[in-house]
DNA sequence: ACCCAGGGTGACG
DNA sequence: CGTCACCATGGG
């Protein structure tokens, strides 16, 4: 069934492939196909209606996943109160949070740790292939992420084989993690600093990946990931100061929306080569 | 060929 | 507490 979506300050293809997940594959010009959840879907967008392809009605999930019920403008009137971050509008413009699966989020982002965004998408979707479950809808064959069980059956020479290199190990660790007991889920309950605490419990997580699943899985609002790129755009918002001290800032002036600035910042960063002009 | 990427770990001070 | 060499890989 193909279901119609109203929508407003969404733009699906800056919010797919803006590198905030790694499984959204471009069918034909403006189709996207992505698996969330287990769930397949084909998506496009024609002005501000979307619409969603799907084997069953599942139109209230994906409203949830695409975070269409906030509204962006919200985000957009903050970034315009400065000059600076201003700027970052015209090139990122509906992008929206996306709410990922937590182990799926976990794992994808453990290998994102000092590697490119068309590699981590090769990887996520070779090891979906080779340890998730294989489906069929819409005509055509696509693999679900495996679940923690799943890909915990996993040995380090063959996670290598896939060409995941060193974090290998760190990918197996985390997934045995979860399959014997740890529930991600309970995080969903838990304060921005307990779910910060607790995932940098995982092998391969530290401060940025642990804010990425913190705000691309469990929505939480104020977190903000500062890879190179977003240490870039503090760099040039904040000259005087500490990377720490300008996070501090940040978190401050846009609350809630913190993480969605982060992401605009980051797209508009990685689309004028900040700091590469050079 | 060389540089770089949504960084983390472990050792050392 | 902060710093820093090292880590595999392959696309540009």
């Amino acid at each position: 069934m193909i279901a119609t979506i109203e929508t407003d300050c969404f733009d699906l293809a800056k919010t797919v492939q803006c590198a905030q997940a790694f499984r959204w594959k471009q069918e034909e010009e403006g189709r996207f196909f992505g698996v969330a959840f287990g769930h397949p879907v084909l998506a496009w967008q024609e002005g501000d209606q979307l619409f969603l392809d799907m084997p069953s009605d599942q139109e209230a999930f994906w409203t949830s996943y695409f975070d269409l019920s906030r509204n962006y403008y919200d985000l957009e009137k903050l970034l315009s109160n400065n000059e600076q971050t201003a700027a970052c509008i015209p090139y990122s413009t509906g992008i929206h949070l996306l709410k990922q699966e937590p182990f799926e989020t976990l794992i994808s982002f453990i290998i994102s740790a000092n590697n490119h965004f068309s590699r981590i998408c090769g990887l996520v979707e070779k090891i979906s292939w080779r340890y998730g479950e294989h489906k069929e809808t819409l005509g055509k064959e696509f693999a679900v992420f495996p679940t923690p069980q799943q890909l915990a059956l996993a040995t380090e020479e063959d996670l290598r084989g896939l060409g995941i290199g060193y974090r290998a190990e760190y990918i197996l660790k985390s997934s045995k993690k979860v399959a014997e007991g740890f529930d991600l889920f309970t995080l969903y309950n838990q304060s921005y600093a307990e779910t910060m605490k607790e995932l940098q419990t995982f092998s391969g997580v530290g401060p940025k990946v642990a804010n990425c699943i913190a705000l691309f899985a469990f929505g939480f609002g104020e977190a903000f990931p500062v890879d190179v790129w977003v240490k870039r755009v503090l760099e040039h918002l904040y000259p005087t100061y500490s990377t720490a001290e300008a996070l501090q800032s940040v978190q401050k002036i846009y609350g809630s929306w913190a993480g969605a600035a982060q992401q605009y910042l980051f797209h508009y960063a990685r689309m004028i080569g900040l700091g590469k002009e050079k």
